[in-house]
DNA sequence: TTGACGTATGAATAGCTGTTCATATATTCA
DNA sequence: TGAATATATGAACAGCTATTCATACGTCAA
């Protein structure tokens, strides 16, 4: 190794030691070599979608009542507390991102489920706060 | 079905009045089973807090940014592209939710990710979009 | 001290969202 | 057939939210 390699190609680290004008002004490389490692602006909006329909807490109690198996419309309702109509329309929306699938028999619709990350962002989500709350 | 049910004064019987007929998937003691299963309300709300806050674009570009190291906050607005102050003002909301940690020399204020769940949330989300567009 | 700089924050506003209400559709039963 | 039931959906409205603008605070250099 040689020792003239003092700086390693580290983009992140060589950002960190300069100032924000210096950054801005004089190293558009190291922003362009961090801005690659974003993500994707697609996929941030599909991501923000996602995050956002979980973010209603009608919609948790929802996700949360169907993580113990598959519901009807109604009993949902009662479950989470609100009208029927209430539930149909949040139901909708959770199905336009498939989070949940539905099953009809009949005049009757069965939501469950439609994704396995699902009850795990839940859960993970649950630990969170209840780290943050000591 | 009998008028004589025996309607007993507690949460199975307060469901039965709320929820579909018996012919319907669950009958009252059952419906209560799965409430009682249920996440509670403090619980939820702070559930759909965070999720809240992640579904956001402008909330999601700051963590993925910060996913790969701290960052200053003209940094994460060049980053995510909006003025220095919006993103003053979403930091205060992560940081009220100990979603983001800050670090103060002098003048700048080095923000990080203050939880080890909140990249695994965005990992997981990112694979179910990902899932979902095919 | 002065001035520039990085960050923080209150006010205001346009845009979005979740619910209710009314109604529609579809299925089952008498 | 007609009524009752289960779900779906459009319209509308109140409440919320993310941004911009202006400004204030704390720090550093001259």
């Amino acid at each position: 190794m040689s020792s003239t390699t003092v700086r390693k190609p580290d983009a992140a680290a060589a950002l960190r030691d300069q100032t924000c004008e210096e950054r801005h002004a004089l190293d558009p490389q190291a922003l362009a070599a961090v801005q690659a490692r974003l993500l994707a602006s697609g996929t941030v909006e599909s991501v923000a979608d996602v995050f956002k329909l979980l973010g209603d807490p009608t919609r948790v109690r929802i996700v949360d009542a169907l993580s113990h198996g598959e519901r009807c419309v109604c009993d949902l309702a009662s479950l989470v507390g609100i009208s029927e109509s209430a539930v149909s329309h949040q139901l909708r929306l959770l199905r336009s991102a498939r989070l949940v699938r539905v099953r009809r028999t009949g005049r009757m619709a069965f939501y469950s489920l439609d994704d396995h990350h699902v009850v795990g962002l839940l859960h993970d989500t649950r630990k969170h706060v209840e780290e943050a709350a000591s």
